[in-house]
DNA sequence: ATTTGTAGTTACCCATTGGTAACCAGAATA
DNA sequence: TATTCTGGTTACCAATGGGTAACTACAAAT
């Protein structure tokens, strides 16, 4: 799902988009916040997404340093996902995003009065 | 390329990750900037894109009411594009994730020290 | 002895994506 | 008369994406 071309570019913010810039990326940052999350949580909370896909995201985001992944040693396994200083520090971008959504979404729509 | 199901959700987040989560988006908006382009100019600056993707993402864009189209009656056709006021506002963001990326990019490389 | 639970992985296969190239209009230019 | 110039659109085709289901390991509980 990652696009080499975004990665290996050099220019950074391209590389940036190529790192978060894919639908799945901001939701599961968002969706994990400052909890530490087990896989199956991700999973059942995260609407629409597959195991393949979730695993494979999960993947990508602990390679580029967003989140961290801490496996015990135990049967049944468990993982606890949780957000690197890097992951955090990219939360506040989110809330941007949402309160730049919350003020433009609706006004496109209307067009009554001319 | 946009996703039916993000953009129908009933959460906000979501929907606007359905918006402007891919990765041509953020760059198309950011090269458009404050200028007005036109299609071509376009074409030519923004990397790797194929004119069907990027006559896609405009279309998309404009839709979401993110930019602008206008098209000038003449041959051969002219057609400049240019951020609406959402589209501007959505410029700040992209400043914060190239700082982001800034900061931590490379501080997950090197690890010499223990 | 069998079932349950977790975090994945793998194989298979269908659907979607996206690249490429050809094509369009019609005015201006050579 | 033929070519060029622009902003797309369309058809075709190969490649990719991603969903699903089955499978794993092994401990603990029934």
């Amino acid at each position: 799902m990652r696009d080499d071309r975004f990665c290996n570019s050099n220019c950074p913010f391209t590389r940036a988009i190529g790192t978060i810039g894919n639908k799945w990326k901001p939701i599961i940052i968002n969706v994990m916040g400052t909890r530490s999350m087990r896989f199956g949580q991700l999973d059942a909370i995260v609407p629409h997404i597959s195991r393949k896909v979730l695993t494979e995201q999960l993947k990508e985001l602990e390679e580029d340093g967003l989140l961290e992944r801490l496996a015990y040693k135990e049967l049944p396994p468990r993982v606890e996902y949780r957000l690197s200083e890097k992951g955090l520090a990219f939360l506040p971008i989110l809330e941007h995003i949402k309160e730049w959504n919350l003020k433009y979404e609706v006004a496109t729509i209307p067009k009554e009065t001319d």
